[in-house]
DNA sequence: ACTTTATGGGCAGATATCTGCCTATAATCA
DNA sequence: TGATTATAGGCAGATATCTGCCCATAAAGT
């Protein structure tokens, strides 16, 4: 709906938060699996084609803030599933995700929007 | 349904006869093809479900007929659709297809059933 | 303020692979 | 011949990614 040019959409920040603490623990993150993690976070029954998720995915690689990688498909087929894209946060998606986890934190009362991604 | 040892059930034939058809225009093929392929050839509303194929195809390959490898996954990014896992006729799948072809050919008026496979 | 325009999200479904459970039946065995 | 057993196929659905179409709405333009 014609987003603000260095912002983003609210799927886009809640797909940085889940980032951020598969990040913790060290787990790169699938589509498949981040739109069950946000699926149950949000009772929301968001999502109810996964459509709009891949392409927020897309989205978010094509700004930079995500990079992804096929894995290794012997590995999908040693664990019997078809194979998935793996996403990462780049730094610059890293500082983004840092920067829109502050502006949330912050954003209390006020209702104003923040710069949470680079022009 | 028990399986004579040494033979191929209808399934597996019309598998390999349309992998000898697909090889002559140099093309491996994968299970999605291959399931719309006999969908089509036979009016049968078999493969309601993919399942009964994919299993088929485990056990060729299983048997050593059939090798399977995954596509590169870049291939099935740049198409904008899920890798796929390509399969091709090993030397012994060649020699059984024919064989089978040969046994379908001659098998006019005989019920008998013929050794497609090795024992 | 009012119109135009870009685009994100919902809905529907295609593409692709794979498993679990049940049942029918062919092959084997007694 | 009749009982046992192995297994292929049907049914249902999970796993995983991706597209096309439409509409609502926020941003930009006038």
């Amino acid at each position: 709906m014609r987003r603000k040019p260095g912002t983003l959409v609210p799927l886009e920040e809640w797909i940085l938060s889940a980032a951020i603490e598969l990040r913790r623990r060290r787990e790169d993150f699938h589509g498949y699996q981040i739109a069950k993690h946000i699926a149950d976070a949000s009772d929301r029954k968001l999502l109810t084609a996964y459509g709009t998720l891949y392409r927020a995915l897309g989205r978010l690689e094509a700004m930079g803030l995500l990079r992804s990688r096929w894995e290794d498909p012997q590995r999908a087929a040693d664990e019997r599933r078809p194979p998935r894209r793996l996403y990462s946060l780049t730094d610059e998606g890293l500082d983004t995700a840092r920067a829109t986890r502050r502006a949330r934190a912050s954003a209390h009362a006020r209702t104003g929007k923040r710069r949470v991604a680079p022009a």
